[in-house]
DNA sequence: CTGAAAGCGCTTACAG
DNA sequence: CTGAAAGCGCTTACAG
């Protein structure tokens, strides 16, 4: 059986409530029972149980992450902010994959409402009613999850827009846009409406090829993209992933990037995993980790947060555009 | 105040015990009492408070993955098959990065004694004094920790053995090994091993650059390898990092790969990051991650388990090898 | 400054 | 089959 507490007390000599004070640094406790304490904890090698400590301070001191999967470089980046800041509060991070499975999102809902987790961020697709949501400590991630849900996000309108002006600039006539659609509402939309935006600035045609957003299998969804435009000479990817499997459909086809296509993408350059550039709207994604804890933390101790939290993204020229 | 075992019972005008049966399942409960207390835990929503249950089971249902860093396709890839054969078991899966800093992997052992986790496994590097691990539930992935460490590794010697030999048959003449030199006993030196006894059976000097384990900052590493042996035609690299920084410096230093200087690797090609191929000893790591789970299980469960479990790899042919 | 006691919300022998 | 009670190991008013 482990020590516990009564064990150090009654080796010490004292009451529980004193070691306990002596653990906790309470200030009232004289220098010399402090000492005595010290030495019982020390020889008994005592260490707090932290099941009782929970269960009395009715804190867990663990925040869960539900990402759809994890070895993605987005997600795996921001699990590793994630980690890091919640370090910082003393709080641990417990990972759950949903691997797109809707009930394995609901669950986590559950884990909070049994208490096994203090509160939770979502990086994830998935519709959850609203009122499962009060109560509930949850910040999401670019999803819209309604008003209790307070979301971090990026500057999707005006950085979609920005490089797919630059994409024309560099000589592309006819721009295509590939991406996921959420489904949950969100600001990724506005990646779509900015490209869209810009071609009709422009007096372009829109050549707009969206599906259910997912993590693999979007090499048959690009090739059907350009099968349906087979006259593109560029295109603008919502995400990491797709833009990947572009480069690589499009090299299939004999095409030189970015002499004869030239391509840009919400998101890439994961500088740990590749060397190789890409020309694209890079995510902050330390800092969106970072603040989603934080915001987190607030929700935690009660204290009001902003609805959104808009970060700005960087545009990196690579050598997927001229 | 969210509502307790005790208000249900109150509710329903049974004891509490009576709700507890009915809740975990007790057989011998009147089919009549089970209904009325099922309908007071659906009136009241009521929600077992996990932590009331972790102390008083002694249990937490969480075990720790302990890796270098998450956005590594290896861990990260890892930690997916982990979280997935955990809960298979019912139990959660804490992430926690060591960022390279010993202390946070010490800082683990402390909590595993705080029975903030249940078990741990370990994909680190540091040493430990094996001390720390009597009474831990511990397992460890390609390091040798102690007895009381249950090891999940691969096939090292043989299959690095296989590769090196592989090079030479695709002409290599002069081949180096480069690679981490893992800080605490591990069957990851079998690489190198290997590697020696190929070029001492054929008579050939072997050409070793190795360096402590890290993550990151290989680039100049491989720089000083490729210096320090100027006429290599092909090398083997004893990791996936180190195989991809030496890509890109041979391809720096204007050489085409395979032509001019071949390449293989242990580890590599994640299908879930990338489609370019290298030629490289695979490792099975969603295998790895679920039998290091197993085997936590059965440690957790105070059953005896195997010291070591080696798996095997397969040996994929990319382009990187004529 | 400090001890004794209550209580966090469960589960599980122990009687009946 | 079921209720009352003890206990898991802490913290925190409450007295003194």
């Amino acid at each position: 059986m482990a020590v516990t507490i009564s064990d150090v007390a009654k080796y010490a000599g004292v009451g529980v409530g004193t070691v306990s004070r002596v653990l906790n640094g309470s200030k009232s406790v004289n220098e010399d029972t402090k000492k005595t304490v010290l030495r019982a904890i020390d020889k008994l090698g005592y260490s707090p149980n932290s099941m009782a400590k929970r269960l009395r301070k009715q804190r867990n001191g663990v925040i869960a992450l539900m990402v759809p999967v994890i070895y993605h470089p987005f997600f795996a980046l921001f699990a590793d902010g994630a980690e890091k800041e919640a370090t910082k509060y003393g709080y641990s991070l417990m990972l759950v994959s949903s691997q797109q499975h809707v009930e394995r999102e609901n669950e986590i809902i559950d884990r909070m409402i049994r208490k096994e987790v203090d509160g939770a961020i979502f990086v994830t697709h998935y519709v959850h009613s609203p009122e499962e949501y009060k109560n509930c400590r949850i910040v999401s991630v670019d999803r819209n999850l309604g008003d209790e849900v307070p979301v971090v996000t990026t500057d999707n309108y005006d950085s979609t827009f920005k490089a797919v002006e630059y994409m024309l600039e560099r000589g592309c006539k006819r721009i295509g846009y590939v991406g996921t659609r959420p489904l949950v509402p969100s600001d990724v939309l506005l990646r779509e409406k900015a490209y869209r935006d810009v071609m009709e600035k422009h007096g372009l045609e829109p050549l707009v090829f969206n599906f259910a957003a997912l993590h693999g299998g979007e090499t048959k969804l690009v090739n059907d993209f350009l099968d349906a435009y087979p006259d593109m000479d560029g295109a603008f990817a919502s995400g990491y992933t797709t833009a990947q499997r572009l480069i690589e459909a499009v090299t299939a086809r004999g095409k030189k990037i970015p002499q004869d296509f030239q391509i840009a993408s919400y998101d890439g350059n994961f500088s740990a995993w590749e060397e190789k550039r890409m020309t694209c709207v890079e995510q902050p994604v330390a800092e969106m980790a970072q603040k989603a804890v934080q915001l987190l933390m607030s929700k935690i101790n009660g204290e009001e947060t902003p609805d959104k939290v808009v970060l700005n993204t960087s545009f990196t020229v690579g050598n997927t555009t001229k």
